[in-house]
RNA sequence: GCCCUGGUAGUAUAGCCCGGUCUAAUAUGCUCGGCUGUCACCCGAGUGAGCGCGGGUUCAAAUCCCGCCCAGGGCGCCA
């Protein structure tokens, strides 16, 4: 099909050409008839007069909401259109009806609850809304991409499908490998060390998925995450980069999704650098200061991450220095206080979005601290033996796509920020 | 797994507290009719739910009670 995009055919005034889009509504005067034609580029007015060609014809098409339809003819000035300008069709072809009614409002003007926009989620992908909400994750997508290859890290592809349970945590998902049982990816973490300790810089953007059975607003069992690993790099070293790599973020979608934001009502503030690093003992009193009792020890609930983010009245900042049983066996010691380990959360208006540390690149600490956290380190050989043979100090971190999203978005619950998301009833679709 | 709130036309809400006036209302959609400049077009008519599912109380249940399922939020859980 010879066809321009709705945008397109806007900046070539004149042109006979074809457009194609779904009808947005229609507005028939009687003789005079509107149609509101959209595509993934925008939306135009296809404005049909009695004495053109095609009138007769559209009366019998009888054109309804979400009807795919392909128009030719050229794009006019009008001084009463309100768009200024108005599509006059000279030629119309009905590519394919949509049923009716449509179980959604797809214009986003009568609401529907969001487990009746995930059931219909490609009709819901044609809402502002949702249009607004993906574009945006596309720009943080590309923008994160963009920084790190900028910077020289390699792109890497760890497995999603693994061997071994055995690292603890989080429930995993089982399924059949042939004769042995395998399970879905957690993290990723243990190869993007292996590649780090190789490659030296390097990063990912991979799907991974936990069985626990949570169930808020905020968690998902499949998620997308965003990795860095880095060589020669501590977690200093790696906050510096997370921070930088935000900014860059942020500032892509306010460069580039200025319309989006606008659709979601969403001001977007770019924090400036560098972020506050607050310690976990620091944040602990500051909660306490507040009447909040914490133990120390505890991890933060999200209301206290929250409360944290209205004492501190900063977009983002870091909690860092935090207590070893909180982070896994994997975080390096403090040389300090061996109570507390080089890991760091960055939390973004409020939401947890991505956490990172020091990994440990010696053998022998990290069968001692296996064997502290109660791990037997015969499990863990692959991993260990990827340090026995000269492996960097190495520090990297992970961002999660949709936490993000719904932080930049402003969305409340994470399921708006998931394509399809995964819960613990959503299967389908 | 626990606590709170909710589930009513395709969609979103009202009604429920205080049972009967609910033959269930409103918006939007949809159907039909009218309209030559609309732009959330307008005007008129119509259509569409028996009130999440199951049981109970009562002369009478959308409304009260019990169980279950589902949704939203808070917690728990979550290297």
């Amino acid at each position: 099909m010879e066809r321009v995009s709705i945008e397109e055919a806007k900046r070539r005034l004149g042109e006979t050409l074809t457009i194609a889009g779904w009808v947005s509504r229609t507005r028939d005067l009687g003789k005079l008839k509107f149609i509101l034609l959209r595509d993934a580029s925008g939306e135009i007015q296809v404005t049909v007069k009695p004495d053109n060609p095609i009138a007769e014809t559209l009366e019998e098409l009888h054109l309804g909401r979400e009807d795919v339809v392909a128009f030719k003819g050229r794009v006019v000035e009008s001084r009463i259109a309100h768009a200024g300008v108005e599509f006059i069709p000279e030629s119309v072809e009905l590519i394919n009806r949509a049923k009716q009614p449509i179980p959604i409002d797809v214009s986003g003007r009568v609401k529907a609850e969001l487990d009746t926009r995930l059931d219909y989620r490609f009709l819901d992908f044609r809402t502002p809304r949702s249009r607004a909400i993906f574009r945006i994750q596309h720009t943080l997508l590309q923008a994160f991409r963009r920084f790190l290859s900028d910077r020289g890290y390699l792109e890497i592809q760890p497995p999603c499908i693994i061997a071994s349970a055995s690292e603890g945590g989080a429930e995993l998902f089982r399924l059949p490998y042939f004769d042995r049982t395998a399970y879905l990816a957690q993290s990723p973490q243990l190869y993007k060390q292996m590649c780090a300790v190789s490659f030296e810089k390097v990063f990912m953007v991979v799907p991974v998925w936990r069985a626990e059975k949570f169930d808020t607003p905020t968690h998902l069992n499949e998620v997308r995450q965003m990795d860095i690993e880095q060589a020669y790099a501590d977690d200093e070293d790696v906050m510096r980069v997370l921070e930088e790599c935000l900014v860059y973020m942020l500032e892509a979608v306010r460069r580039e999704r200025r319309e989006e934001l606008e659709i979601l009502g969403r001001e977007l503030e770019v924090p400036r650098l560098p972020l506050r690093r607050l310690t976990y003992d620091e944040a602990i009193e500051m909660l306490r200061g507040v009447g909040d009792e914490i133990e120390w020890g505890e991890d933060f609930t999200r209301t206290q991450e929250r409360k944290l983010w209205s004492l501190l009245g900063e977009e983002a900042f870091f909690i860092k220095d935090w207590p070893e049983t909180l982070k896994p066996f994997y975080a390096m010691p403090r040389e300090d206080d061996p109570r507390l380990v080089h890991a760091f959360d960055l939390i973004y208006r409020g939401l947890e979005i991505s956490s990172g540390t020091q990994r440990i690149h010696l053998p022998d600490l990290l069968r001692r601290r296996l064997r502290e956290k109660g791990l037997n380190p015969e499990n863990f050989k692959h991993y260990i033996e990827c340090f026995e043979y000269g492996a960097p100090p190495h520090a990297g971190w992970s961002i999660g796509l949709e936490r993000l999203t719904m932080a930049v978005t402003g969305a409340s619950n994470i399921r708006e920020c998931c394509m399809f998301p995964r819960d613990r009833e959503r299967l389908i679709p």
